[in-house]
DNA sequence: CAAATACATACTACCTAGTAGGTTCTTTGC
DNA sequence: GCAAAGAACCTACTAGGTAGTATGTATTTG
């Protein structure tokens, strides 16, 4: 378990470390080949052992998919959260959302972009019924996720501080060019702290800007 | 073949209409299951014909996703090329681009989609030394989509018209607010022309506020 | 020491990409 | 106007890969 990880280790919840480590394999795996082409036999390959430690795990390949996408985004929430009360205004505060957001992109990445995967699937509509429950979960915590966005968004309006305008689609294009980061981020060996910092900071400015914002 | 489709048939070449037939089946399918889940046969289903009139024309489903892909990259570039000669300095043609982008985005939702797979494909490397070279010419058109995108972003910034800024960070913000379109945008049936009017138009102003321009 | 935990091994059943060869329709050369 | 050639498919098949299962084994725990 990388340091990484444990740093975030609220969105793991009690598993031990036997389950993580399988959960970090399933992250770079699906992340690698996406949900349909990544192989049981590929996350095991990773972690250098078999199926069957996976499937004393986890009933079906779809439910470790759930489970990696429920850790990404309760990632996510968790940074989220704890960004929203500092700062003095909600502009502001928007700002280190956003910062938030972006650096757990940049940190576990392999989450993030099998969140992403998933948000795709389930337009699609392609899982099992016994699958729904977990499926209604995870939309449920998205939702609470762009409502977070989408209140604070929405009192910065009523603050003054950006002008007027459709939220529901706002928001989209705020967490849109925020997310688009999962997309195009591959991480370099000659990346300093500064190169992720100016990574954070250009994007989180780009996102502000964008609702109208006069930053800086 | 649809209307919409033979308003962009430049982006098809000199392709005949059973081909086209394909292209269009094959990006419904690769849009509804991903290109690792649909299968040749889920395209044949959707033209009501068999593998082999697809295996005619194509020598395999890398090839005909590639296909997809490019068509659906030629669409874009040919609506941004336009739309860059209209407006009278670098900030209203930059509208007009991103006007331009979110009108085929949302009028080819399906090769829009696969295209945006391909994008997270390529990274992961996962293709045949044959298929090397129709990726070259993939990743060409998409270095060439995004530079017209950051010349004109950095004419902006030589008119003053938006604060210097790192155009190469910048310029993925940009196209991810834009882009990001097509992970949530859903066809409904209750949706007026107005109503995609207003998409078009709040999410191509997110994105120039995003460079820091005064809008409105 | 019994029972449960945490795996590994060895299968099966199924699905799918790609192929080989046949059939029908259309074009072309004369 | 017609035969030959090729284009545009369809049918029937194979080979390979993968999700999931059944069963065995070692290690821990009560």
């Amino acid at each position: 378990m990388s340091d990484v990880m444990r740093a975030h280790s609220a969105a793991f919840g009690d598993m031990d470390d036997s389950k993580i480590d399988i959960l970090n394999a399933a992250a770079e795996a699906f992340m690698r080949k996406g949900f349909a082409a990544a192989s049981i036999d590929d996350v095991a390959d990773i972690l250098g052992c078999t199926k069957g430690r996976i499937y004393h795990h986890y009933r079906s390949k779809a439910d470790l998919f759930f489970d990696v996408h429920l850790c990404g985004m309760a990632m996510d929430i968790g940074a989220v959260r704890e960004a929203m009360s500092e700062g003095h205004d909600p502009l502001e505060q928007l700002y280190h959302m956003a910062v938030g957001h972006l650096t757990v992109i940049i940190s576990n990445i392999a989450y993030q972009r099998v969140a992403v995967q998933g948000l795709e699937m389930h337009l699609t509509g392609a899982t099992t019924p016994k699958q729904m429950k977990t499926l209604k979960q995870i939309l449920l915590l998205r939702d609470e996720y762009e409502g977070l966005f989408a209140s604070k968004i929405e009192e910065a309006m009523a603050a003054g501080q950006v002008p007027q305008q459709n939220t529901r689609l706002t928001v989209k294009a705020f967490l849109g060019s925020l997310n688009w980061t999962t997309i195009w981020y591959r991480e370099r060996r000659n990346q300093s702290k500064e190169d992720r910092r100016k990574l954070v900071y250009e994007v989180a400015t780009f996102a502000l800007r964008g609702l109208g914002a006069r930053v800086r």
